[in-house]
DNA sequence: GTCTATAGCTGGATAGAC
DNA sequence: GTCTATCCAGCTATAGAC
């Protein structure tokens, strides 16, 4: 199918380590000084070449920032979408935030470049953009799962999630002051969404799925 | 009591307000260039002055945030303190959060300054930082009139509150998303914390009052 | 592709005249 | 207190030899 020879797949090949090899440098940079701490100098140094050669792979300091982005966003989405085995809706949709919360609280430098809007003159391009939207597709499946589709109660939840982690990474880096509250909350929204529900199946859906996944 | 002469007391009012100018200056640049954009040129510019005179209001930039963040806590601390009149715990509840989310969206660089630790290399004075835990301490009083004292409903709490304003602010600035779900949040809230609970006065505590204020 | 060298700029902060 | 002039460090990015 291809015609492209051996020694060009391998070029192709050296070229993506590198590049990954930069993209990791810049990551062990982040998490020392800070998402906006990261200089072109230090990130060169710790890759163990020089500034100029940086730019034999990255266009700008923000194109590094598109590629953290873009791995970051792709690691997300294969986190969000792996299966969860024999649970029940609530038991689901309580493993799920478990496992944003970790993926958040691993890497707040992450997190920032991820969820915050917080780096100056920067934001991500489309294609970086894209895995991360397929990752909050998969967020809405859980909380459909528990008959949980109307707009006002999946922003209600964003907040709540979000908060939980926000609060665990500002006030309590490294503890789970927070995170230990996932489960206690998750009950307490579900309950408020589905104030008649008595069995935990999906017999009485407040709202038809219309396009929605699962 | 006090052996100031007038001219002091003017000269001192004169510095003063010459302080404030500056500050002032410098809120309305980082509205438009995002806090960490804050550079000594451009505000002393702004301030109709020259990079050294502002050298002899403040010792060093840090200085100018650590002005800025005491200004914000106290104002921020004067709203949080201001009477409710006749309401019911739960009104009173939601005025509160409804006051607090207006104050943070009104102004996301205040907000980010006071409540997200995001800014390289500055952390506030322990004088500056009074007003705002003073702040903190009239939210508690909500609850506890709302009969929740335990630690883990308070952590839930913050939570949940600063996730709306934070979502209200990242996804939705100018807008009502998620403010608008301040009065349903909040009786889910109380009603979870306060599941046998039948009317809305104070007869059924869950902990017993310690030293709490209120 | 990788280097040395450096351009070009902006930042915080200071010296010293007035 | 306010200015002009300037220092020095850091940054992103580029030119050009190899």
């Amino acid at each position: 199918m291809s015609n492209i020879s051996k020694t060009t797949d391998w070029r192709e090949g050296r070229r993506r380590s590198a590049r990954d090899a930069i993209i990791d440098a810049a990551w062990s940079l982040v998490a020392e000084e800070g998402l906006a701490g990261l200089s072109l100098r230090d990130l060169a140094r710790r890759a163990g070449i020089t500034t100029p050669t940086v730019y034999s792979y990255f266009d700008s300091k923000n194109a590094i920032y598109d590629a953290m982005f873009a791995q970051a966003a792709t690691k997300f989405a294969k986190r969000m979408a792996e299966p969860f085995g024999d649970l029940d809706p609530l038991e689901v949709l309580v493993t799920g935030v478990r496992r944003f919360a970790s993926f958040c609280t691993s890497d707040p430098a992450r997190y920032q470049l991820l969820f915050q809007q917080t780096l100056p003159g920067f934001e991500p391009s489309p294609e970086s953009y894209a895995p991360a939207v397929e990752a909050l597709a998969h967020a809405r499946g859980w909380l459909a799962r528990n008959g949980i589709t109307k707009a006002r109660h999946v922003d209600l939840w964003t907040a709540l999630v979000t908060g939980l982690v926000d609060q665990q990474i500002s006030n309590d880096a490294g503890g789970s002051r927070w995170t230990r509250l996932i489960e206690e909350s998750m009950a307490m929204f579900v309950a408020h969404c589905q104030p008649s529900r008595v069995s935990p199946n999906r017999s009485s859906r407040q709202t038809p799925r219309k396009g929605s996944l699962l």
